[in-house]
This record gives structure tokens, sequence and C-alpha cells, in this order.
DNA sequence: GAACCTACTTACCACATGGTAAGTAGACTT
DNA sequence: AAGTCTACTTACCATGTGGTAAGTAGGTTC
């Protein structure tokens, strides 16, 4: 991946994470970055490519996050308060998930982005049954029936979270209020994994 | 609301429940109704003004609709799950909640119609915190802490249900697929809710 | 030094976008 | 019969959209 591409998809990135995928165009990337937009052509052939691209870039670098998250600590409530931390840091930056805004874009998106995103929440859902299957097995997490399903509600939770919050964001005090709701939901979403 | 513009809103809202608001277009709505575009901007003069109208009469309907779910039984446990199946409903027919797709596009929204977007999730939220307080008050729900804010996470998680589910939809099986596996997550959601 | 490759630019394209000004057919009022 | 109102249509506008064909400056390879 040479630089400019990388720099192009830093920006789409961020573009996408606040505006969704069909509010970003071409010439915005290429404003960024002093090129023309046939420039940035020659880098992405079509949106779709772009997208593509976007989206499997973040959930390698995703992947490597969980990865820092699980070496940070061995206890699954560490764990699992480490994967809501990196979202609540997203939400700071004033962006929602980029999966979870695509998502919301699926009925409009290339077939192979939305593949991408599809790819996106099987793994993240597969990393949360494995945390949370560990911690129920040491006894520190209570919830019945497969860790699977117990993984679909906690993403679905966190991402529901950002979205509901999404709009508390303003000009004026940044993304502090949507932020701080963020964390008061996932915070009792915590609690109550962790047992009465 | 004259006849016209009640069905522009009729089609305005399948539109924006599967694609968004910047993904739908006021031609979009001529060819449906067989008008012109300027026939369109004759009842809403803008973009904003279509959308602001589109959501309050959104919360109109959803609030007689929470309505008819409290007349149909006085169990807290019957009025939690009927709130859910009215959104199990909504994707079963192909769409989006219209505030939680409208809530991933805020960033992009006229101001009026964010506002009205946020209305509509502090309505929604009083109603579960009531329905949410009255259930823990006669013993059948269990969860510690300020109703308001398990109320929150409620919402969160159903409409984060919705969203994950979206990609799953296809053209082949029409919305099965997503449907069934909104139903599991908040499935586990309301069996959390009841106590281990 | 000729050929080639990379990373672009210039100059287009057809089409969609939200929005507007001016006109008009038909109903209703005075 | 004249005037007025509603619900449009025709015709237009500037701007933005994803995308393309052809050219070009600078470096690398043979």
């Amino acid at each position: 991946m040479s630089d400019t591409a990388d720099r192009l998809l830093d920006h789409a990135q961020a573009l996408v994470q606040t505006r969704g995928f069909n509010a970003f165009s071409f010439r915005d990337l290429a404003r960024a970055l002093d090129l023309t937009n046939a420039g940035v052509h020659y880098h992405f052939p079509s949106k779709a490519d772009l997208g593509r691209a976007l989206v499997a870039r973040y959930r390698r670098t995703f992947a490597t996050t969980l990865a820092t998250v699980e070496r940070s600590s061995d206890d699954p409530r560490d764990r699992l308060a480490g994967f809501v931390d990196v979202y609540t840091d997203v939400l700071r930056q004033g962006r929602l998930c980029l999966c979870g805004i695509l998502a919301s874009d699926a009925a409009t998106l290339p077939p192979e982005v939305r593949g991408e995103v599809r790819a996106f929440f099987d793994e993240t859902e597969r990393w949360l049954a494995r945390v949370l299957a560990e911690g129920r097995a040491s006894g520190l997490f209570q919830f019945d029936g497969e860790a699977d399903a117990e993984a679909a509600l906690t993403l679905a939770a966190v991402e529901g979270a950002m979205i509901t919050a999404w709009p508390l964001r303003s000009g004026k005090d940044g993304s502090a209020r949507a932020t701080e709701r963020f964390e008061t939901v996932t915070g009792r979403l915590l609690q109550g994994l962790t047992g009465p």
C-alpha cells in the first residue's frame, strides 16, 4: 500500500466515521490531500474499491487492537472493559465505529463492502464470545445460554449506545455529552454481566 | 396535512428507513407519486422541512403505538415484549427504525431534524423507564440503579440489535436472516431483565 | 539513450442534487 | 363575471457526483 493510498484511507475513514458512506465524495478526499479528482481514482478506481480497502484495513487494525487489549490483562473483566474503552475513545474523537455507521448504510453499500462489514461483526463477536466464555468459566460473569448469543447482545448494546448517543454531539461541547451518555450505558452493561 | 403531503411522507419514510437521509432525493418522491420535482417542493420547500415533518409524524404515530401496547396488558413483561415486537415488525418489513438510521446520519442532518430525533429517543426512554420501574416495583424485573439508565441501555440494545442485523438482509431471503438474529438478541435482553 | 513504469494532471462526461421563478387548470368565493 | 386560492407543471439553475481518456514529469531498467 503506497503512502498516498494510506493517507487517502485515513481521510476517508474520518469522513465515513462521521458522515457515512453516502455523504463523502472523491472530491473531499482530493481536497484533503491536494490532489485532483482523477488522482484519487488512480489509487481507488471506484468507490466500492475504496470502501472495501477501507473496511479491510479497519478489520486488520481492530484485530491488533483487540490483541493488545488481550495482552494487557488476564482478567476477562479487564478485557471486556478494555474493549468498551476502545469504543469510548472513538466516540471521544468525534467518530462512530466505522462498521456501525456502515451497517446502517448497508442497503446502499456495494456488496463487497457489505461483506467486509459482516466479517467485522463476525470477528468481533467471536472475540467477545471467547472473553465471555472464559469469564463465566472462572465465575466472574453470570449469564445463561450460549456465549455466542451473549456476545451478539453485548456488541449490539455497544454499537447501539454509540449511535443513540451520536445525536447529542454538538459543535459547542464537542463530543462530551455523547461520550458521557455512552459511558453511562456501557457502565451498566458491564455491571449487569458481573452479576447481581 | 393534505393527502398528497401525507403520501409523500409515506414514501419518504420508506426510503429513509432503508437508505438513510442522504441517499434519497426529491426526484425519488416525485417519481413515486408521478409528480414533478417542483411539485414535491410545493409541499415541502426544503429537505429540512420534509425531514422535520417526517420525524414529527413518526413520533406521533409511535406514541399511539406505545399507548396501544400499554393498553394490551397490565403486565410489564408483556409491555416490554410488545415494545420489542414493534421493532421486530419494522425489521420484518425490511426497514430500520426511522430514528435509528437518522441518528447515524446525525452529523449531516439539518439541526431541526436532529432535534426531533433526540426528542424521539427522550420520549421512548421515558416510556421504557416507566415500564421498567413498574416491573421492578412488582418484583418482575431485576436491575439496580435508576430505571432511566436501564431504559437507556434497553433502547441502545434494541437499536443496536437492528443495526447490527441490518447487513444480513439480502435480496434473496428478504429480511428473514436479519429478523431471526434480531429476535435472538432481543430475546436474551428480555431474559436478562426478568432475572436469573 | 530508448523504453517503461509510477503517480499523477488536465479536461472532460452524463447524470443527479436541492432549489427556484413563472405560468396554469380547476375549484371556490364574492 | 372577476378575483382568488390550491395544487400543481414547465423550464431552468448552479453545483456536486462517480468516473474516464489522454497527456506528462520524473525516476528506473535494459
